[in-house]
RNA sequence: GGUUCCGUAGCUCAGCUGGAUAGAGCAACAGCCUUCUAAGCUGUGGGUCCCGCGUUCGAAUCGCGGCGGAAUCACCA
């Protein structure tokens, strides 16, 4: 539509004024709501080949496009803006062509597919997932979903780092106080159980620090001498040994974390194409160090360790390996990357990794491009900001973090509390509602995090995530439901949709509003492809769920008596809710079909 | 100090390829359940869009300069 409009708007300046105008200067955009009309053109840009008042201007295209164009019904000029409105048939033929199961989706395709990587999660081996692990994961996820439906080929990743002294930590406090214990006789989830034995380790290595102070020494050389720490180290020199004993232990506790982890993933609906290891890659991050060392692309210093020097590219010198020859974080990302473009020739690499390591992407690229590899191009940091409690930054050693497992299982809880206090879902199994609890539960915990730009740090209030009313998913949910059960009713009265029947249907503004809602959807999809922002979708959601719930206060749809309106409003019903599911589908939120 | 990001209603957030009177939700107050789900709908109050300058017919939006906040600049990951 805009299309036609836009070349009949040049066509009228061409003969009223007599010139030939730059597409970017018919400024076409919908009409606010308060005002009369659909479309709107401001004409502003206008004034200097009209030679005439903006009022004037407006009248004179106005009138030109009511008599040369038959879908213009319409106009009037406010200000400097000149609103045209479309005639109903048209809206109606639009309808007939969304509603007759044309795939929202496919006007969102790209025209070059690509191949993605998306690397989320990303979890240390030594405790469980938190707060902000969760909004990684969904982040991830939905990013996955929404470039894979606009034609991508998407390969979901996930880094485990699974090596380095912080895995030893737990495993020298399970050593010394765990007797043996395992998830099986503990009844802990294995990721919790390791965790358990981490924040044991900090607890004594703190005690030692202290009593090491309390005998002279400084602060550095009471944590630099603590024996936890010179155990700890001792093991992960052993680890990278390979010592049988130490191996196996570290074996056995990372199952046992790997169980745990699977558990919420599977809970949260997220999954992986690939997992990379840290303790497979960081090998071919050391080759590669050595062989740019060898072309003199990196330097080494006296005490044997090896550099990047990036300071004429407004960076600093980078440590890449230790003069211990181990590997460092940023060493094992190379190789991780060098293994993934490997495998997978990607366009694409998108990291979804928290903005804390903004500084990081930035040298892994630079570091990359200088090696040679020209794909280091494709390498986008997706940067999130971090989640924060209202009393401030979450801190693990403060026991302020907020676990996954225990929030998932509180959103569950409270969407029982709240459903079963407002009387509904009588009548049903307990299987079937438990299973609407954890779609509403976690629905609403989603949403909640979905909604906001990922580039912007969230405060989490738990006693408003867990608010089901207004901007939630639950409303979205709720909404959904109930076209549903307008449909189950339909199905009873053994009315069903005729889209023949539509032509007749007078054409309200509330339809036209709920339409234009709706044609916005590819559009909506292919921005949030384009800027990484799943954010987009849900609020476009809400926007949607909103109007349809308006709408639905506003008229009966069974109950109106005038066949075509209400096929109208029935149609109208089935697309809306067809948009909604999918847009929800996109943030991996699952909707019940009823609540 | 360098770099990156953020600053919109009491709170949580939309809006940002420049357009009309800046929008939702929460919280407060007032209404609406014999008709398809009230997890809803309607209404009222609430704003120096951090500040200043610039570009423009027009700036929350773009540019520059401040101010405030966050992150980061480790032989941690």
């Amino acid at each position: 539509m805009e299309i036609i409009l836009k070349k009949k708007i040049s066509e009228a300046v061409k003969i009223l004024f007599n010139n030939d105008i730059q597409d970017e200067l018919i400024q076409l955009q919908e009409t606010r709501k308060d005002f009369r009309g659909d479309f709107t053109l401001v004409v502003f840009p206008l004034l200097r080949f009209s030679k005439n008042t903006p009022e004037k201007t407006g009248e004179l295209i106005g009138n030109y496009l009511v008599s040369h164009f038959e879908a213009i019904s319409r106009f009037n000029v406010i200000k400097g803006f000149l609103n045209l409105e479309v005639a109903d048939s048209w809206w109606i033929d639009y309808f007939k062509n969304i509603a007759g199961g044309l795939d929202p989706l496919s006007a969102a395709q790209v025209s070059k597919p690509e191949i993605i990587l998306v690397e989320y999660s990303s979890p240390n081996t030594n405790k469980p997932l938190h707060l902000g692990h969760i909004r990684n994961n969904l982040l991830g996820y939905s990013l996955y979903r929404i470039l894979s439906s606009c034609g991508h080929k998407v390969i979901k990743t996930n880094i485990v780092n699974d090596r380095g002294i912080h895995i030893c930590k737990s495993m020298l406090a399970w050593q010394k106080f765990g007797n043996g214990e395992t998830p099986e006789t503990s009844g802990m989830k294995g990721d919790h159980l390791v965790g358990k034995y981490y924040v044991l380790f900090d607890k004594e290595y703190k005690a030692q620090t202290e009593q090491l102070i309390n005998q002279g020494m400084s602060e550095n050389e009471a944590k630099n001498n603590a024996p936890f720490m010179k155990e700890a180290r001792e093991m992960l020199l052993k680890w990278e040994a390979g010592d049988k004993e130490v191996v196996d232990l570290w074996k056995t506790m990372n199952s046992w974390v790997y169980a745990g982890f699977d558990e919420t993933y599977r809970k949260l609906g997220v999954e992986f194409d690939r997992i990379y290891y840290e303790s497979e890659t960081y090998k071919l991050g050391k080759e590669i160090v050595l062989s740019a060392l060898k072309k003199n692309i990196l330097y080494q210093n006296d005490d044997s360790s090896i550099w990047a020097d990036l300071s004429n590219e407004g960076l600093d010198q980078k440590l890449l390996l230790r003069s211990d020859g181990t590997a460092v974080y940023m060493t094992q990302d190379l190789g991780t990357a060098v293994d993934r473009y490997n495998d997978y020739k990607f366009n694409k690499s998108v990291y979804v990794v928290g903005n804390e390591q903004n500084y990081h992407f930035q040298v892994l690229r630079a570091i990359l491009k200088r090696m040679g590899y020209e794909w280091s191009d494709g390498l986008i940091h997706f940067s999130y900001g971090m989640v924060e409690l209202p009393e401030g930054r979450m801190k693990s050693r403060e026991g302020t973090v907020v676990d996954a497992d225990d929030l998932i299982a509180e959103m569950q809880d409270t969407a029982r509390d709240v459903s079963l206090e407002l009387g509904k879902l009588t009548g049903f199994s307990n299987e079937e509602k438990d299973d609407i609890f954890r779609k509403v539960g976690l629905g609403a915990l989603k949403y909640y995090i979905l909604k906001v730009d990922p580039k912007k740090n969230m405060t989490f209030n738990p006693a408003e995530s867990i608010d089901f009313n207004g901007n939630t998913g639950p409303f979205i949910q709720y909404t959904y439901a109930r076209i549903k059960s307008v449909f189950r009713k339909a199905e009873q009265m053994n009315i069903t949709e005729d889209l023949a029947g539509i032509g007749k249907a007078s054409v309200g503004k509330k339809e036209i509003d709920l339409i234009r809602l709706l044609r916005k959807f590819p559009e909506i999809v292919s921005e949030a492809a384009s800027e990484y922002s799943p954010a987009l979708i849900a609020n476009y959601c809400y926007e949607l769920s909103k109007e349809y719930n308006q709408f639905y206060h506003d008229f009966t749809i069974l109950g109106e008596t005038d066949a075509s309106i209400r096929n109208f409003r029935l149609v109208l019903s089935r697309v809306t809710s067809e948009v909604i599911f999918r847009g929800m589908w996109l943030l991996g939120i699952e909707m019940p079909e009823r609540m």
